[in-house]
DNA sequence: TCTATATTGAGGTACGCACCTCAAATCAAG
DNA sequence: CTTGATTTGAGGTGCGTACCTCAATATAGA
């Protein structure tokens, strides 16, 4: 004599069609936009929708279509201690998603040769994967073939790799230009001497994301604390020869550094050179992303503050981006936007 | 001809009872608890799953189950921006998740009489709701209220409010010694005079949360700023006139004010009335909470920092945490912890 | 009016699992 | 070995939707 069902009792597509006074194959026809349904019923469909507050079940959707989603993450053969990150955050998406029929792989590929990452984009399948979240600089041959990957019906966005203006293409990452000017915000505000110069890193400028970074940090510095000079940037091409020598000419150069701006998602190997060179815990360093090394760095005082995008939000967030296309829910905007973290040795 | 299933074909539990060498009936016994089964056939259905990797499908489990699920936040009836940017925050949760079968809703209640909360909670159904999230100071009767719902049956979290030591309730929140540390490292570094007084504002000091606050504000303060001094803390319970009168009175007492932490999370009352006494843009200002309010002064300069726990992270890790204890799926405990967000005008 | 086409309805199967019943098999204790 | 209790198996139903087929009806054009 108990109740078998839930209590509100919520209505179901039959109810609908109750509702709309028409039949559960027209019902069927309207909510999955297939064709050869007139306007009139289309439209009797939709006031009935709202006016019984028809909601569809996605466990029962989900079932029924029987689908397999497969997302595939197109990352750099590079990195370290921040692509490691990244990875991690990947696998264990992976793993909460499992149960709800999706899947998720990751393709490393040399991205310093743009042609071998354009011949792998139009090598894929659109039929095997769902969705692609692609992490790679911005280059002509790149952007034709992800064009023509959504051409042939796959969905894209680009991931944490700077977002480029024109495109209808998704982006999941923060505001790069924003990140940059957060960094010298923070390093003015943290700077006591009256004068100084700040030196800039960066593993390449061929980035958009390091090209965005720098503007708006040196806006910020400019405007606000004339007092600070930027130094043109260093690029370590994340060779560690030569970055030891051009840190060491810098420093040389510049007597009066008194500030690090690594702009780099990878800022191991800089600042450990930085370090052996001077005590850093004498300048004010501000670093980007979180790794087990700024982690410690901050703790240990040679860095000051970290700008950081939570890897594990941006993959999360990649992967709703793709699902809400894939799939057709609708994306949530508001949560999927990116935050650009301060991290200090207390918020870790 | 096309292929009318998804690819990999998942393992499903009849391909589980096979590999286990059991019945259809038993795999279900064992995969949902149910009583009358040998160790032995458990342990065959385990190994199975290992080594098959089943996942249970989740859609089919909820339909099959064709349970709906309803959580309830309970919050206070005061409250300002900060208490309507959490209520619109819920909104939006609860309209994502209204195709999973998920109810929310909100009760309020005026916590300042911790009876009239206790007896909301022992008055409350657990077969009514599935999981209760409640913000409020900690008070012996609701705290005690709280268990005896608990050994009734229902799940509950603490939300946004102070987090005691010894029990096991699951907290969503952030650190609050972590918080005043992270705001007094902020304001240390941030301070360019070499001496000065920091006005604390709160709403009241009985919350753990300003308590904690407080307590990592100092400590940080005193272990490496000790040129700036913490005054007493000013309680303005909320009261325009009252917070008038305290906060004008320590301007005159202490001419050489030169920081203000307000750690309660409606800044808005204390702020705007420090505002007309002093201009602001001269004095280092430390809030917390991200609302209208806040962004705006941190804008216009009369707020340096906002100290932020997302209220929409908040709301959804809440409703992740009831459903993980209430549908039994595993919580994600890296995702549900809330960052301490430093927000700067730049990283808005 | 007749025809060709567009639209609708009726009814069925399948998805993977929960949950139920009843009978059969196994086990433990006397 | 008997008895009673415990454990197992077989089989069925239903969850809400997608997707398919075929026949029936409505509509437009000539």
């Amino acid at each position: 004599m108990r109740k078998r069902k839930k209590n509100p009792m919520r209505p179901t597509t039959k109810d609908l069609a109750e509702a709309a006074g028409v039949s559960l194959a027209t019902v069927d026809r309207v909510l999955n936009d297939r064709p050869n349904v007139s306007k009139k019923a289309r439209t009797r469909v939709h006031d009935a929708i709202d006016r019984i507050g028809f909601v569809r079940n996605f466990a029962a959707v989900s079932l029924a279509r029987g689908r397999q989603h497969r997302y595939r993450f197109v990352l750099p053969t590079a990195g370290d201690q921040y692509m490691n990150e990244i990875l991690v955050r990947i696998d264990q998406a992976a793993d909460a998603l499992r149960g709800d029929a999706v899947g998720i792989d990751v393709v490393r590929v040399d991205t310093s040769d743009p042609h071998l990452l354009a011949n792998y984009l139009a090598s894929i399948e659109t039929g095997e994967i769902s969705g692609l979240a692609v992490m790679t600089p911005e280059t002509p041959p790149v952007r034709d073939a992800i064009l023509r990957l959504q051409e042939r019906g796959g969905y894209v966005v680009e991931f944490l790799s700077g977002r480029k203006e024109n495109v209808d293409l998704d982006f999941v990452g923060i505001d790069n230009f924003a990140a940059g000017a957060t960094a010298a915000r923070l390093l003015g505000r943290f700077h006591q001497e009256s004068t100084g110069s700040i030196m800039v890193i960066s593993a390449t400028m061929h980035g958009l994301d390091s090209i965005q970074r720098r503007f708006g940090f040196d806006n910020v510095i400019n405007a606000n604390f004339p007092h600070l000079r930027c130094l043109p940037t260093l690029e370590t091409y994340n060779g560690l020869e030569r970055a030891k020598t051009i840190i060491e000419n810098q420093f040389r150069t510049y007597p009066d550094i008194t500030a690090i701006y690594c702009m780099s998602s990878e800022a191991r190997l800089p600042i450990e050179i930085a370090n052996n060179i001077r005590d850093l815990s004498d300048l004010n360093v501000i670093v980007h992303e979180r790794t087990p090394f700024t982690e410690n760095a901050l703790k240990a005082g040679s860095v000051d503050a970290v700008i950081g995008q939570n890897p594990g939000h941006a993959v999360r967030s990649a992967i709703r981006v793709l699902r809400a296309l894939s799939e057709g829910r609708d994306g949530q905007k508001e949560q999927d936007k990116i935050r650009i973290e301060i991290l200090l040795a207390e918020n870790l």
